[in-house]
DNA sequence: CCTATAGTTAATCATATGCTTAACCAATCA
DNA sequence: TGATTGGTTAAGCATATGATTAACTATAGG
């Protein structure tokens, strides 16, 4: 098992990419043959080939052969890794922008006191 | 303004560096110095200004120089855009497995159907 | 069996990334 | 004013990334 920083650079990393993207937008629709997923994007099967790799290498994407077509299906959990993180990020921050309003607001209390 | 796709290109590229994670974890507590967000980091100042860059770009921190003290701060709606991203594709894919599962219900009523 | 289809592997290449050191600038402060 | 602190710029380098073409494998269909 890989260690979770490692896990997140990979997602993200993954993720960093316009036909990746284009790729798991596809497959979130439902499962895909290699072709199928190759088909809107203007570059060479190989090229394709090498972004599942990525996809899968970073667990967002598993695939099966079956015959001469490979399945590709997105992994359920693994986006949740990056949205976590995103979201904890989010709560930290807001909470800190809510104490500084509090702290804003006593400032402002105290000034019309006195 | 940048098109979505390069900005969304940005924002997981920056975060697709564990340095780059530990400096925004820094910075969702609170703005920050650069030789603040450097110092749990084992690499170089210049290393560290050129992830700041990264993460300025990518719109995801904004700084601002007061005497000789730059001091950098999260930006707060950027993370949002990824977030929205992530948030998307699970909503399709959880959708698309709604169907699913309603689907598979329905051959196994028709199955002690008839 | 022959051919077309679907995918795969390998080699190669240009560019991008992440880091380093060295040199430098500009506020502080003794 | 001279040293220190905090940051910045530039140059160089190793490795990673994203793409290509060419050659190859294996299944499906006529």
């Amino acid at each position: 098992m890989l260690n979770q920083s490692t896990a997140l650079d990979l997602t993200f990393q993954a993720l960093a990419d316009p036909a990746r993207r284009a790729m798991l937008e596809r497959l979130a629709q439902g499962p895909a043959a290699v072709s199928e997923l190759a088909q809107p994007l203007t570059m060479s099967l190989p090229a394709v080939l090498q972004h599942l790799t990525v996809l899968e290498n970073a667990g967002l994407v598993t695939s099966a052969k079956a015959g001469r077509v490979r399945t590709c299906q997105i992994a359920g959990p693994a986006l949740t890794l990056a949205e976590g993180w995103l979201n904890a990020r989010r709560a930290e921050w807001e909470a800190r922008f809510d104490r500084l309003e509090e702290y804003l607001n006593d400032i402002k209390d105290g000034e019309s006191h006195g």
